[in-house]
DNA sequence: CGGGCCCTTTGATTTTGATCAAGTCGCCGA
DNA sequence: TCGGCGACTTGATCAAAATCAAAGGGCCCG
């Protein structure tokens, strides 16, 4: 009990902490809540807080990365197109995920805000000289991939074998999920993605989506405002529809 | 050169290496590459080789892990499946590849193999010591997952948005380029899934698979005998098809 | 050698979602 | 206030793949 107080206190006051980490909402959830003040305080010194507004291509398919970031807030969609145009988004990604593919220069997918997001960007040299300091960096960044795996082969059941309701609502339950990071599931929510979006991350056309949001509306599975707004009335129901066991 | 012919001499003597060891063709490739001798020494004094034959289950989704294993030959399929019993592949893996879910203990797919398969097991206990003394293995199995996720990532765009040709073409490319490991891409193998399998891994019915295989005949892409064996005189033209730029 | 079984192919028909084509709605700027 | 534009919805038609149904074909076993 004791101990436990010490330890918050010190941690309230942040004593050790850079002052720009020491705000961020991302930090115990983020790569950076591994390092010890001293790797923290070096890696703050040459990271670099950023905006991006909607739209905004961080990264693209094919340029070399010289970076990675924490998503701080926002949501960023991890996009491959065809050489036809035919795009799908691959994943979806949510404070305090952390953003770039170790180990690797060139990227094999796209970076995108899907609504406006704030990210926090370390070069990649710095990030492999802590990596190879700090074994717990490395353990880190190894969970957050295999979270990665996880969810994308989720999707990929979603993607190969659902209908396009069951696709649908699987998307909103996503979205669910992890629109509030640390608040669990939230049953209010905007969407952060254009109908547009929503297609290509279920491989759908706009009109599909566009008309099982209508079913689902109209069956109450969902309520909708301003065609962006979304409530639940009850999460179970949805999951259910979207074939969740 | 003398250095690298020195290294070759005792790499071919294996004066350190556990006999098991010293045989197995997915060492150098495999999790294993990174220990030291002794470490090797330890884990395959813990470790089983395995055959599984085809169709055999080696570990169900929901149940819990207590080991890993490296596919030493062979091809096993991961999956999941929906309530109802509609089912996706999500994931095919070959020699030397490591299967697992490291820091888990409960499995949410079903790993199962395609073709006659020997693995080598680990338990989860001396696995989980190694990497805590060895930082290499962490980043093998880092990287491991990474490859993973490329591949997932590769497939989400397959399933989403692509048609049932390019789809078949695909496949076909996956195995061309993966059947033979350390040996390149084969022109000419044999299909370690049946119809059923590859209509699960690509999002299909039977059916589909089986007409798109015979336009892909009648086309020349490829040439079939036994329903089975498949040569593919233009790979550039296979992966045309495939839709792969 | 024949029968049965499983895997695969092929054919006919249906269904789901795509495509084509108008609208509607909300918002911004003139 | 009025256009105009982009995002979304709705409707009609079309096509790709699913479903339903019936054969082949290879292989094992009696």
């Amino acid at each position: 009990m004791q101990i436990v107080n010490e330890h918050r206190r010190k941690d309230i006051h942040n004593s050790d902490i850079p002052t720009v980490c020491s705000a961020c909402e991302a930090r115990h959830g983020g790569v950076c809540g591994t390092l010890s003040p001293d790797q923290l305080l070096d890696l703050s010194r040459h990271s670099t807080r950023r905006s991006i507004e909607p739209g905004r291509e961080v990264i693209g398919q094919g340029e070399t990365t010289d970076s990675y970031a924490n998503i701080i807030s926002g949501v960023v969609k991890l996009s491959k197109v065809l050489a036809d145009g035919r795009q799908q988004i691959v994943g979806l990604q949510f404070a305090p995920d952390f953003m770039g593919r170790p180990f690797t220069r060139e990227s094999a997918l796209t970076a995108e805000a899907a609504v406006d997001t704030d990210i926090c960007c370390f070069p990649r040299t710095v990030i492999e000289r802590l990596v190879s300091e700090a074994p717990g960096l490395e353990h880190r960044l190894h969970e957050q991939a295999l979270k990665e795996l996880d969810e994308a082969r989720d999707w990929m059941l979603t993607l190969g074998r659902k209908t396009a309701q069951e696709k649908v609502a699987s998307f909103l339950y996503i979205i669910a999920t992890h629109i509030a990071p640390e608040k669990g599931t939230a049953n209010e929510f905007d969407l952060p993605l254009s109908r547009a979006d929503i297609a290509d991350y279920l491989g759908l056309t706009i009109e599909t989506v566009s008309r099982q949001i209508t079913k689902l509306r109209k069956d109450n599975v969902i309520r909708i405002e301003n065609s962006r707004h979304v409530s639940v009335p009850s999460l179970d129901r949805l999951m259910h529809v979207a074939g969740i066991d």
